[in-house]
DNA sequence: CTCGGCTCTGAATCGCTAC
DNA sequence: GGTAGCGATTCAGAGCCGA
C-alpha cells in the first residue's frame, strides 16, 4: 500500500542505507531526513529492575540482565527516554510509515501509552508466546512465557502495508493470528563472543522479523532499528530484499553484527515462499476439561471395569481412596501400576451409560483443530 | 499467603457479602471499608476511539478541527477514569490484596501504565488466547485473538496468594504460564436476554475466572468484581466458596446476574479443596531424627552423586571435611553452592541402598498427622 | 550409525519464619 | 524491625558423550 506520495517525500539528502550507524539512537534518527523510512522495528530497553541473584532449583546462577544500557532510576526516566524515542521515530517514518516495538510488561504499557499519546494509531498487539521459555524456578508466578508487541502506523489516517495474503500463506492458508508461536533465539543461531558466551544477552529470533518483515514491508523498503543489538533485523532485511538502517550506541555488538550481515545472502523469493512456521502441539491438561465446565468439581469418575471411583476436584486433580493427585497418578496408585493413562482409565456417568473422559478430551482438541485449520 | 495481618484489617462494619450493589463503581468503593477485600477482578470499558459514550464527567466540546488534539482529549478522559477507579480499588484492597484487569490494545496500556504509577506491583501479564476468535473480515489487521490481562499486588511488598501447586495440577503436572488457551463464551454458557440476544456484548467465559480464583484466591476469601455485568466473577466465586461483591450500573445487567447467581451452587468442600505446597506442612527439625533414633550419631551420610560424606552428631549437626552445621550449611559448604536443602542432599545406606533423609521426614510428619487427629 | 542419558541455558521485577 | 537459617524450586531444546 507504499503510494507514491510517500516516495516523493524522501529527502535528496541520501540515506546512509545498510549500514550500521554508530551513537545515540535519538541524536541520530533527529539527525537523518524527516520523512524517509517505511518501517521502524524496535527493541528498546525493558527496563527489567532486578533485584539480587536468581538461581536455579539445581543452584545454578541464572545469567540475568544486568546491563548498564537497562537500567533507568525511575519510572519518570524510562517514560521520558521513551517520548524521546518514538518522537525522533515519527518523525523519520513517512506519512504512510508504521512502527513495531516489543517489550514485557515491566514496559510495554508505558510503551503503547506514549504511542496512543503522540498520535501512531494501533493496528494490533502481537503475542511472541515462546515454546520454550525459561520457568519460574521459585514457583511464585506464572512461567512468563511471552513477550508483547505493537504494530502501529504514524497516524490514523496512515496508508500501512499490510501483506494479507503472504501471512495467510505463511501461516497455511488461515488467516494469520495476533499471537505468534515461535522459539526463543538458540542453538546454531544464537551468536556467541571469542569466549563462547552469549553476544548478546537478548538476540531475538530470525523467525520473528521474517514474520514482521514478510508481513509489514515490501521488497525495497527502508527498515530502520533504532536498538540494532546483534542486528536481526539487518539480517531478516537483507535476506528478504529490503533495505535496512542500524543504529547502536555499543561497540561490540556492531562488530558483531557486522560479521554476522557480511555472511548473509538475500534469499530468491522461491526461498521465501517456502519457509513454513512452526506450530504449537495440542496437549491438553484435564484440568481444561474442569475450567470448561464439561465436568463438575465433586463429580464421580469411575475406573474401567467399575472397581475404582474418584472424585474431580477444582485443580484438576483427583481424590479417591485418600490418595491424591492426576488422574494418571490416581488411576495408577488405585491398580498398584506403575503407571495409568488416565484419560482411559477414567468413566463419567451420564444418563446412566460410563464415558470415557478422553471423549472430553478429543472435543477440546476438535475445537482447536477447526479453529487452526478452517478458512475464513 | 494471606497472613492474620490481613485479616485483623478487616473493620467492624460489615461488608455487602455476595450482593451486586447499584451504581457507579468509583463511588461505591469510596463508601466501603477500606482495606477489607483480598482480591478484585476488573473487566472496565475498553471504550478509547469507539464513538459510542463512556464515563464523560464531561468537558465543554470542542469541535473536532485537530484530529490529534480530540483524540489526546479522550484520551485524557479516559485516563481520568482508569485513575480513579484504580484509586479507589487500591484503597479497598488488603496489605496482601491482589487486583486482576482485564483489555485489549485499545485500553490495556493506559491501565498498565496507570496501575504501576500508582504502586501496584506487577506479577505477570496474561494472555488469553482464544481459540475461537472472530476472524478479520476486511483482511486488513492480523485476526485480533487475544486479550490482556494484569495481574498485580496492592504494593511491592504484598505477600500475594499464588496457589502454584493448584495451577501446576490444572495443567496436569507442568507449570502454568503466562498464556491461557480458552475458548470464547458462547453455547449454553452464554447469557441470553428475552429476545434471544445476547444479554452483554462482552460475557467472560467461567473457565477465565476458574483459573484466576484457583490461582489467586483461597476459599472464604472476599472478591470484588466493580465491573459486574453479568456476573461471571461472581457465579465462579460463589461455585469455589469465595465470597463476591458486584458492583453494576445498568439494571438490566443486574437483573440477568441476580437470577444467574440463584441458580448456582457451590462445589462441594473436598472438591474445592486444591493440592497444598510442601510449605505447608509442619516444619520437622533434623535433631528429631536422632532423638528417635532414625539415625545414630556417628553413623555416615552420602551426598547425591556420592561424592562427599559427613558424620552425624548427637546435637543434629554434620561434620564433614572440616565444615560442621547443619544438614543444610554443610551440603551447601561442600558444595560451594549458596544454599541447598539437606532433607534431599544426604542419603544414608541400608542394606546396600542410598536413602535420603527425607524419607526419614516423612515417617515423623506422617506420625504428627496421627497425633493431631486423636482425641487428646 | 542411532539412541539414551547427562549437561547446560534462556529479557526474571522468583522467600518465609522464628528469634 | 532486622537478621539468621531453614529449605523449596524448573521446562524445552540443543549439544555432547558413550554404548
Amino acid at each position: 500500500m507504499t503510494t507514491t506520495k510517500d516516495k516523493r517525500a524522501v529527502s535528496a539528502r541520501p540515506l546512509p542505507l545498510n549500514q550500521i550507524l554508530a551513537g545515540d539512537c535519538i541524536e541520530i534518527m533527529n539527525s537523518l531526513p524527516e520523512g524517509s523510512v517505511d518501517l521502524i522495528f524496535a527493541d528498546p530497553p525493558y527496563n527489567l529492575q532486578l533485584k539480587g541473584d536468581l538461581h536455579r532449583p539445581d543452584n545454578s546462577k541464572v545469567d540475568a540482565v544486568d546491563d548498564h544500557w537497562d537500567q533507568f532510576s525511575n519510572f519518570a526516566v524510562y517514560d521520558k527516554f521513551t517520548r524521546d524515542w518514538l518522537a525522533a521515530a515519527r518523525r523519520l517514518l513517512k506519512p504512510n510509515g508504521a512502527i513495531w516495538v516489543i517489550g514485557s510488561y515491566h514496559n510495554i504499557f508505558r510503551v503503547g501509552a506514549e504511542l496512543q499519546n503522540q498520535g501512531y494509531w494501533i493496528m494490533n498487539d502481537v503475542i511472541w508466546r515462546k515454546s520454550n521459555p525459561m520457568p519460574n524456578f521459585r514457583g511464585k508466578r506464572l512461567t512468563n512465557a511471552h513477550e508483547t508487541m505493537i504494530w502501529a502506523s504514524k497516524s490514523e489516517d496512515s496508508k500501512y502495508t499490510f501483506n494479507y495474503e503472504a501471512l495467510k500463506s505463511l501461516n497455511e492458508g488461515v488467516q494469520m493470528r495476533s499471537d505468534w508461536v515461535i522459539p526463543i533465539c538458540n542453538g546454531g543461531e544464537r551468536l556467541k563472543d571469542a569466549q563462547g558466551d552469549k553476544a548478546h544477552p537478548t538476540q531475538k529470533p530470525e523467525a520473528l522479523l521474517h514474520r514482521v518483515l514478510v508481513g509489514t514491508t515490501n521488497p525495497g523498503d527502508v527498515v530502520l532499528d533504532p536498538f540494532f543489538g546483534t542486528g536481526t533485523t539487518g539480517a531478516v532485511a537483507k535476506m528478504l530484499g529490503r533495505d535496512f538502517i542500524g543504529i547502536e550506541r555499543e561497540e561490540a555488538y556492531r562488530e558483531v553484527a557486522e560479521k554476522r550481515l557480511s555472511r548473509i545472502r538475500k534469499f530468491d523469493s522461491e526461498a521465501i515462499a517456502t519457509i513454513k512456521p512452526k506450530r504449537a502441539e495440542p496437549r491438553v491438561p484435564f484440568g481444561q476439561v474442569i475450567e470448561r465446565g464439561m465436568l463438575r468439581p465433586g463429580e464421580e469418575l469411575y475406573s474401567i471395569g467399575n472397581r475404582h471411583k474418584a472424585k474431580v476436584r477444582a485443580d484438576g486433580s483427583l481424590i479417591g481412596n485418600d490418595v491424591k493427585g492426576s488422574i494418571h497418578q490416581v488411576g495408577a496408585a488405585l491398580e498398584g501400576a506403575p503407571s495409568c493413562n488416565g484419560w482411559t482409565y477414567w468413566h463419567y456417568r451420564r444418563e446412566g451409560k460410563m464415558i470415557p473422559i478422553d471423549i472430553l478430551r478429543q472435543q477440546i482438541r476438535a475445537e482447536m483443530e477447526v479453529d487452526e485449520t478452517r478458512p475464513h
